[in-house]
This record gives C-alpha cells, structure tokens and sequence, in this order.
DNA sequence: CGCATACGCGCC
DNA sequence: AAACGGCGCGTTTGCG
C-alpha cells in the first residue's frame, strides 16, 4: 500500500518538530535532507513510513461491539442516575446543574456550608470539587457520597456508554473504526480519536461491563497481548543502572526491589505498604516526579516524601546520573532525544520562570522513555504485520488495537494456538535492550475477558 | 449561535 | 496552593 506523498510530508514534518514550535519545509526532498542532517531519516523510513499503512487497515477493520450490552447498560446507568439525581437536590434542599463545578462548589461550601479549610483553589479562584476534594469533605456531608457515584457513573454514561452506541450504530457494519494519529504526541505515542479507544474504562466495575461489549467476529477469539513494565526496562537500559539491570535479567520483582533497597530490609521482609511505596517512586521517576508529588500519591509527609527520594536515588545512582545529565544536554541543546534519534524540542528549559523551566526538564526525563516504548511497540506492530502478509494469515488474525503497551487482537479460533506464542515471540524480540522484554498474554469472548 | 476555555476524568 | 509524563473528550460557561 502507498502512501501519500502529502502523508509523507507531515510525517518528516512532524518528526522534525513535534510541536511545531519551528518552520518547517514543506517539500519533500528538503524535509527529507533535513530528516537526515537531524539522524531522524533512519525512524522516517523504519518506523513511521511502514507503520502508516498499517493504522490504516487498522482503522477500516475497526472492532466489533454489541450494541446490545451497551443498550442494557445505557438504561441501567440512566435509572441510577436519576435516582442519585433526587437524592442529591433532596440532600441539598434544591436542585441545580450537578455538572457545574461553578454551581457545586456554591452549593457545598456556601449554601451548605461544609468548611472548606484546605480546599485548593483553581486557577480561576474557584473551590475545588474533584474527587479528590469530595472524598476529603466525605464525613461531612451525606450528599457527598452521592456526588461521588453520581459522578462516577455519569462520566460512563455520557462519555463511553452514549457515545459508543451512536459510534456502532453510525457505522453500519457493526463495528468501531477509531481513527489512530500518528503525528499528534510529541514523544512519538499515538493517540486515538472518534472515539478514543485508547481510554475505554478497566479498573471500575463499569469498565468491565463497558469493555463486554467488545466482542471478537464470530469464530474469533480476543487475544490481548501486553508489554509487562516496559518503561521501567526502558528507563533501567537507557540510564544503564547496574542494579535495576541485574533485577530485570532475574526475573525478580522489581517493585519489592526497590523497597528492599530504599528501605534496607531483606526482600522477604518487604511489607505490602513498602512495595506501594517503592512501586510509586518507580513510576515518579519515570515522570521526573518531585517530593510534594510523591508525598500527596503517597499519603505521606514531604519529610519523609525527600528522604526516600534521597534513599532511591542513593541505591539507583545511575539514574540520578541520568537524570542529570538528560536535563544538562536539553539545557545545552534545546531539544531530548531517545536511543532512535527520535527529538523532542523544549523551549522552556532555559526560560527564567521557574515553573515553566520545571515543566520542561519532568518532559526531558520522560520523553527518552516514553518514545522508546512507544518505538518499541511500532516496531513490533510492523514485524506482526509483515509476519501476517508472508504467512497469508491476514484473513485470520487482526490486529484491532494499539494501547501504549498492548496490542489487541481478533484471531480465527482454530489459528489461536499457534498465533499467541508467535505474537509473543515477534513483540519479546522486536526491540533489544540491556534487559529482557516481557509480554503477557490473555485471550477471552470479550476485551473485559483478556 | 458557534467557538474557546475551564474543569474534571478516563487510559497508559 | 501547586509541580507527575503523554493523550482525547464531555459539560459548562463566557465571549464575540
């Protein structure tokens, strides 16, 4: 399959400046002589260039969905939250828009007078009523466990349930074509729109009724297969650390690593709150996380919150180098780039502003991981495409999805067997790092099944 | 009336 | 008080 020449353009244009901070050609033999003085030529033609034709077919095979399931939960959602509507206007002596956070946050703090000492304040001046906020004011008011479901359940409703069911039902042939970008994260992930398939609801109980209206074609069978913690074996490779190196090639938890070692215990005698601790700080690293940040997911003081950074990065010494040096080169170079060459530009990494210069070096920490991962996933949805085309399997299996670390798929049931371990074996070796790469694999009737 | 913004929230 | 990276999207609200 060919693509654009047009296609081809915003492709070079976009790996030249992501965010477009910079004119860029707009030819391409220019765009393509630059790709190559800026080492983002090799990326273009392995990477980008192969995988366009690929999210194309992606999108015109789309994924079939029970409207069904999605009917029954659109009337149970609608009952309960009608119901939770009257509790709320009868709790709260009058009705208003529940979906204002203008009007709620009147409602709460004025009109009902629950204290709101402690209660961040928006950029606009406005109290806060996130949840975070009304799980803090619960014990105060008996209205607020209501706002907490109503709001929960509305959010499935009126953005996955609604939408969903208008999505199938505009297409005709049963199924959702999502449209996959390509050119629109600038750490090189893609990104899903109309609708996005790429946040559909997992860890609610409504998120697994929501995912059982993805069903596989009749005679297929879902197969989901899914990268095990590959940001952090990104981050262990790219930082070259010795320790969390050595933990990847055994095998071990990593998680209860770390907290063996920030809080110098034996591995056995890590508690389930130290794991949660460690496995925060694994992630916070990875976000180029600071210590008020750590203390606020963590429950915990900011003391304590520097103290176990200190202690993380005191055993992890070579991803404190890291860290270093990435934010000294963006700072020298105005740009990060992963091991592929692939470039992100930072213009506030210099800027006198604090905050802004802030924002820019957590970006310079977390681009080089990011967009390695999301390299990785690329390629493998290449090497699985072009093993499908050689192997006349097309027909048979269907790559649906691509979900940062996840690749769904729909696979002929009798071809199952032999398919997972190949997938498996295709997304293990599609990229080579210090450490291995790990791929789980589940396979169900429905995407809640996998 | 359409559009941009603020807020809030789902996922990795 | 906030400052944890990357996205897309629904609703409300203010503006032209």
């Amino acid at each position: 399959m060919a693509i654009s020449e047009e296609k081809k353009i915003i492709l070079a244009q976009w790996l030249l400046d992501p965010e477009k901070q910079q004119v860029v050609p707009k030819d391409l033999p220019t765009l393509e002589a630059k790709l190559k003085e800026f080492g983002l030529f090799v990326i273009y033609e392995t990477i980008e260039l192969p995988l366009a034709p690929i999210l194309e077919e992606m999108q015109k095979t789309g994924i079939k969905v029970d409207v069904k399931v999605l009917e029954k939960l659109s009337k149970t959602l609608a009952a309960e939250l009608n119901n939770l509507e009257k509790e709320i206007y009868d709790k709260a002596s009058a009705p208003f828009n529940i979906n204002s956070p203008k009007q709620l946050s009147e409602v709460l703090f004025d009109r009902l007078k629950i204290d709101a000492t402690g209660i961040p304040k928006r950029k606009t001046g406005a109290r806060s009523t996130d949840v975070e906020t009304l799980l803090k004011i619960k014990d105060r008011h008996s209205v607020v466990a209501a706002l907490l479901k109503y709001r929960e359940l509305f959010k499935v409703f009126s953005t996955y349930v609604t939408p969903l069911k208008e999505f199938v039902l505009a297409s005709k042939d049963g199924r959702i074509h999502t449209e996959f970008l390509q050119t629109s994260a600038a750490t090189g992930r893609l990104a899903s729109q109309n609708p996005n398939l790429q946040n559909i609801p997992i860890m609610s109980e409504w998120g697994k009724k929501i995912r059982e209206a993805f069903v596989p074609e009749a005679g297929y069978t879902m197969l989901a297969l899914d990268y095990s913690q590959i940001e952090l074996r990104v981050l262990a490779s790219v930082a070259n650390d010795t320790k969390m190196i050595e933990a990847f090639k055994e095998g071990l938890d990593i998680h209860k690593l770390t907290a063996a070692n920030v809080f110098d215990v034996p591995v056995e005698k890590v508690t389930s709150e130290q794991r949660q601790l460690a496995k925060t700080l694994n992630f916070g690293v990875i976000y180029g996380m600071g210590a008020d940040a750590f203390a606020k997911t963590s429950g915990i003081n900011r003391e304590e919150a520097r103290t176990f950074i200190e202690e993380y990065f005191a055993n992890f010494a070579d991803i404190k180098r890291w860290h270093e040096k990435t934010i000294a080169a963006a700072r020298e170079t105005g740009y990060v780039e992963n091991l592929n060459g692939r470039k992100r530009w930072l213009p506030g990494i210099n800027t006198a502003n604090r905050r802004f210069a802030s924002e820019a070096e957590r970006a310079a920490i977390n681009m080089p991981i990011q967009s390695l991962a999301a390299d990785i996933i690329k390629l493998a949805m290449i090497k699985v495409a072009d093993w499908l085309k050689k192997d006349k399997l097309t027909r048979q299996v269907r790559m649906l999805l691509s979900i940062h670390d996840e690749l769904l798929f729909e696979v002929a049931n009798d071809k199952l067997k032999a398919v997972q371990p190949k997938i498996q074996e295709i997304m293990e070796s599609a990229y080579t790092l210090k450490v291995p790469l790990k791929v789980d694999v589940a396979s169900g009737k429905s995407w809640a099944e996998v």
